[in-house]
RNA sequence: GCCGGAGUAGCGUAGUGGUAGCGCAACCCCUUGGUAAGGGGUAGGUCGUGAGUUCGAUUCUCACCUCCGGCACCA
């Protein structure tokens, strides 16, 4: 094709992203663009962009057009060669059983999924099977086409295939209105697109992960479909990296690090979600209460204990039973009366605001409590200290006046900032969530109600500087509330502290203070937890470090490993200093022991390694004749011997400060 | 809760229709060693629970419990 063919009306203009115009007969594709342009991109082009919208390389240009070619250079490619994969998924599967129906297959984070409807399971054996096909087809080196039906034609046409979910979801499509059907070899199916011209495209970079259940559409209502993950990449080294990376997640998942470290044990003789916390994860619970109480003082909490568990009225009084029955444990009939196994500590908290009368000057009122609450969560959901159904929540209740609202809310963001900081958490987001307006079953119907909380959060957010995205339908149904969100190593996506705004239960409970003339006034309540529970933020925590917690956290802060039994008294001696040793911001003085074992040095170090103990504490004869401990990291890096009290200064520091070191 | 998979010693694992091995950990002995596994030995399991099939079940079947991967749910 000539470069410059003369401007006609049978010819369109196409510009290149470097503003570099050709001129091509109209019906041009953007396989003749890029042959045009070389032989290398000819070979590399993947699809186009045809003003800025996602373009087939067979796929005609009828007018003139600003033409970008993507190749698997560009970042767009990786979705592409997901959804062309999902594509090849659906083709390899309708191949080996037939009978299968399809029904949606896109590109997710990752790679790719498709979900089939089929009256017999997928079994994992059937993944390399699958795989194998897969290949085949990508070898095959299959053409793409693409057509444009009525949508009707569309619908019956899979109908009388059988294909009755593609047909439901044409259906869903406006009538009148057109639909692209695209065929790989004589393999076809509804699609948006863009597709790659040949199956060949995709590469062999892939590979099926898993099988799982998914509901049609996404309701639990409806038919459950079978559904096949994959995974899939640019080339065979993205692909490594990417099952390397899941390997590595793996390694910090806070249920294996859990068990290696012995912080916290399930069984099924105490229930499915309940907790039990072994020593060690103990400590990093006290630590954390420590922490909160510490800083809770400083921003005029007063702490309060309640009871586990509450009479039923209680509960109707919130307004929480009628929404939430269903995920609470079963009552416990006593004399006669029904008594919740509590979900939640609030109703309880403003039991105690409540017991006395306040008056603005007291205002606001910040009520605490780390608090045993108890949630019938689904059985499926349960996933390790993630989500459980027995937790400990670092709870709070701040009662003020409307106009205090907003710079209280504001507090509450800082206090969450500086624990945030302090953990050098970066790997979360804020989420303000509003609820569903078209789900308003859900939520107290108070518009008016809902708007001035709203705005109430929306400024204190703006103000305070936090970014942060919407999401309707995840608000609690008394009202609005950031929610602080956090990935699980496995990618899972959980709620790990809260900030909520309650403009229902001053209703529900009568809650009021006696303003300065002398009228009762409303209050507004914030609820509160920016440490969560101790369930789910020890879980984020072990992940987060991965298992290597800084001094201030870990259950064993130093061991001492004596070189032989000639030096057993001093390391005594060392050892017996360092518990001494008081700690300011500490539940306690220095966790450290004493590795007797008749091992080897070198084992003992292995040991105290793998349990990743901050400080490994080498004593010998040397050190026993000059006071000294030769000080090891478990980064690997040797400090050599010190003055016993040099090394005292040093993690005294350390536990004092709560500053995590950089090994 | 739903779909699928799994449960063997404290942990990680092998294995079989004829009542089970291995590694680490534990315990004992030898070794007294200078920065990631010294050597030898001992003990530890009603093979998740219950029922069924069978001459016989850890193995096959069913139910339940628990866990895992998703989905749905998540105040």
């Amino acid at each position: 094709m000539p470069l410059s063919a003369p401007v006609t009306a049978a010819s369109v203009t196409i510009t290149l992203p470097d503003g570099k115009t050709m001129t091509f007969p109209r019906g041009v594709t953007g396989a003749e663009i890029a042959a045009a342009i070389g032989p290398g991109l000819a070979k590399a082009a993947l699809i186009l962009m045809v003003d800025g919208q996602e373009w087939d390389l067979f796929r005609p240009i009828a007018h003139d057009a600003k033409v970008r070619i993507i190749t698997k250079r560009d970042a767009e490619s990786l979705e592409l060669i997901r959804h062309d994969a999902a594509h090849v998924l659906a083709m390899a599967v309708q191949a080996l059983y037939p009978g299968t129906q399809v029904t949606i297959g896109p590109a997710i984070e990752d790679g790719f999924y498709y979900d089939f409807a089929r009256a017999e399971p997928f079994t994992p054996e059937d993944l390399p099977k699958i795989e194998a096909k897969m290949h085949e087809i990508v070898k095959a080196d299959l053409p793409t086409r693409r057509e444009v039906w009525p949508r009707d034609k569309a619908v019956a046409h899979f109908k009388s295939i059988g294909e009755h979910y593609k047909a439901e979801l044409i259906e869903a499509i406006p009538p009148g209105e057109d639909v692209s059907i695209y065929w790989h070899g004589d393999w076809h199916d509804l699609c948006r697109g863009p597709h790659f011209a040949s199956t060949a495209k995709i590469g062999d970079a892939f590979k099926l992960t898993k099988i799982a259940g998914a509901y049609w559409r996404g309701d639990a209502r409806n038919a459950q479909l079978q559904r096949i993950y994959g995974t899939a990449w640019r080339d065979q080294k993205e692909l490594g990296d990417y099952l390397h990376r899941l390997e590595e997640a793996e390694r910090r998942d806070h249920r294996r690090i859990g068990k290696e470290l012995e912080l916290f044990t399930f069984t099924p003789d105490v229930g499915a979600g309940l907790p039990l916390w072994m020593p060690n994860g103990m400590v990093i619970r006290q630590e954390l209460e420590f922490l909160a109480l510490q800083e809770e003082r400083k921003e005029g909490y007063v702490r309060v204990a309640t009871p586990h568990i509450a009479k039923e009225t209680l509960y109707q009084r919130s307004g929480h039973l009628p929404y939430y029955a269903d995920t609470m444990y079963s009552p416990l009939d006593i004399d006669g009366e029904n008594y919740y196994l509590r979900p939640m500590n609030c109703p309880h908290h403003h039991m105690v605001y409540s017991a006395t009368r306040h008056s603005y000057r007291e205002m606001p009122m910040r009520i605490a409590e780390y608090a045993q609450d108890y949630r019938y969560e689904a059985s499926g959901g349960l996933m390790g200290l993630m989500r459980v159904r027995g937790f400990c929540m670092n709870d709070a209740h701040i009662y003020c006046r409307f106009d205090q609202a907003k710079e209280e809310f504001i507090k509450v963001m800082r206090l969450h900032a500086r624990y945030y900081d302090l953990m050098a958490i970066k790997e979360y987001y804020m989420r303000l969530s509003l609820p569903d307006l078209k789900k308003l079953d859900k939520y107290v119907d108070q518009p008016e109600k809902w708007l001035a909380a709203l705005k109430i959060i929306r400024e204190a957010m703006v103000e305070s500087g936090y970014p942060f995205v919407e999401a309707e339908g995840e608000a609690a149904f008394y009202g609005p509330k950031i929610d602080f969100m956090i990935k699980s190593v496995i990618g899972t996506e959980y709620t790990i502290s809260t900030n909520q705004l309650d403009f229902l239960a001053t209703q529900r409970f009568g809650l009021t203070y006696i303003a300065e003339d002398g009228t009762e006034q409303p209050v507004y309540v914030i609820h509160r937890a920016p440490l969560g529970t101790h369930e789910r933020f020890t879980a984020f925590l072990i992940e987060h470090y991965a298992g290597a917690f800084p001094v201030w956290l870990a259950p064993l802060q130093a061991r001492i490993i004596p070189i032989s039994d000639k030096v057993a008294d001093y390391a005594h001696r060392v050892h017996e200093t360092l518990f001494q040793v008081p700690v300011f911001n500490g539940t306690a003085g220095l966790r450290v022991d004493i590795d007797l074992s008749a091992e080897r040095m070198q084992k003992k170090i292995r040991d105290a390694q793998l349990q990743k103990i901050p400080y490994m504490l080498v004593v010998g004869e040397r050190e026993a004749a000059e006071g000294k401990v030769a000080v090891r990291l478990r980064s690997g890096k040797d400090l050599g011997p010190m003055p016993l009290e040099t090394f005292i200064a040093r993690i005294k520091g350390e536990a004092e400060s709560r500053k995590d070191r950089p090994e």
